[in-house]
DNA sequence: GTCTATACATAGATAGAC
DNA sequence: GTCTATCTATGTATAGAC
């Protein structure tokens, strides 16, 4: 459903009803619940489909480029216009996580399943830069991959918090020094 | 109150019903409404209370420090032992933030004048570092400011999701070295 | 399989007695 | 100022007709 994604995303969890996604999207409240069994099964379906989603989307990205520096560089940058067409929401997938405290729900290992995809998303393209010249040889791949990850996580939210990219400029500055 | 701190913090903002902090504080109803004229009121009570009291323990925490190295340290390790003791609930000032969609409300104002304070703090100790030795001279102090917040924001956010310290781990090395 | 109607709990907040 | 009782809206979910 276009609306559930709209909704919790935009809203958050907690804050959109199963009454307004029903009422949005248009069919009886019985005939939701004959799709879904419950609202975290909609929340978990939500979660899959945004996944599949980004990291299709991301993937595209990367592809379409060639150069190794400008793939690692990619990433982080594409964010900076997601952040503002997205109404500064961040990661919907930390957001949730946030959201439900239990760390051994369902939704909560979602996010992690979410997370470990694009951290191997991002190993791929710190892999081939560091494989593309021997200036990246002294590199150590699973260090810059954590770092990318952090950095990444944390210059969502703070853009969050201030409203502004500022925090993401800042990312990509950073993840540059760090391949230096 | 020190339960609306205990339960706003590890269970959420919107998790937490009014009804069950009337009921675990002792007190009536409209007693409660006596004292505070909404929950929201209470959410922003509780925010500074927080943000003092984290304030407070970080600053004499860094007192009781000399070398400026460890000073600048202290702080991202001092993460670790609290996100162990504190059940990897994280940052309770980006927490509600996500929890609250509205920028403009003034709790989001509450979070981003946190944000600030903690920056302060900060660039105290990274202001005390560069002047410290000749080799840490070459250093941009506000570039090493934003660095440690968006790092420890991320961190925080990173361990969160993955209920363990390894983030807060990666992130220690990648401030130390950010100013070697 | 899709609908209307409704159940039952909890949300935040207030009236009015003491 | 503190209490009990209650209001109204909304929450998630289901029963049962068509």
């Amino acid at each position: 459903m276009k609306t559930t994604d709209e909704l919790f995303y935009s809203q958050g969890y907690h804050q959109t009803g199963i009454n307004q996604i029903i009422e949005e999207s248009g069919v009886a409240k019985a005939t939701f619940y004959s799709h879904f069994k419950s609202k975290e099964d909609l929340g978990l379906e939500y979660l899959r489909a945004k996944k599949n989603h980004e990291m299709n989307a991301t993937q595209d990205m990367v592809n379409g480029i060639k150069d190794p520096y400008k793939k690692y560089m990619a990433i982080i940058k594409g964010l900076i216009p997601f952040m503002e067409e997205s109404n500064f929401r961040g990661c919907g997938f930390s957001n949730i996580a946030v959201e439900i405290t239990e760390p051994k729900s369902p939704i909560r290992k979602e996010v992690k399943f979410h997370d470990e995809v694009f951290r191997s998303l991002i190993r791929d393209v710190v892999q081939e830069l560091v494989y593309s010249d021997k200036r990246y040889k002294h590199l150590n791949v699973e260090e810059i991959v954590d770092m990318y990850y952090i950095i990444t996580e944390g210059a969502l939210i703070a853009s969050r918090n201030y409203n502004d990219t500022w925090p993401l400029k800042k990312a990509v500055i950073a993840l540059e020094k760090l391949i230096q």
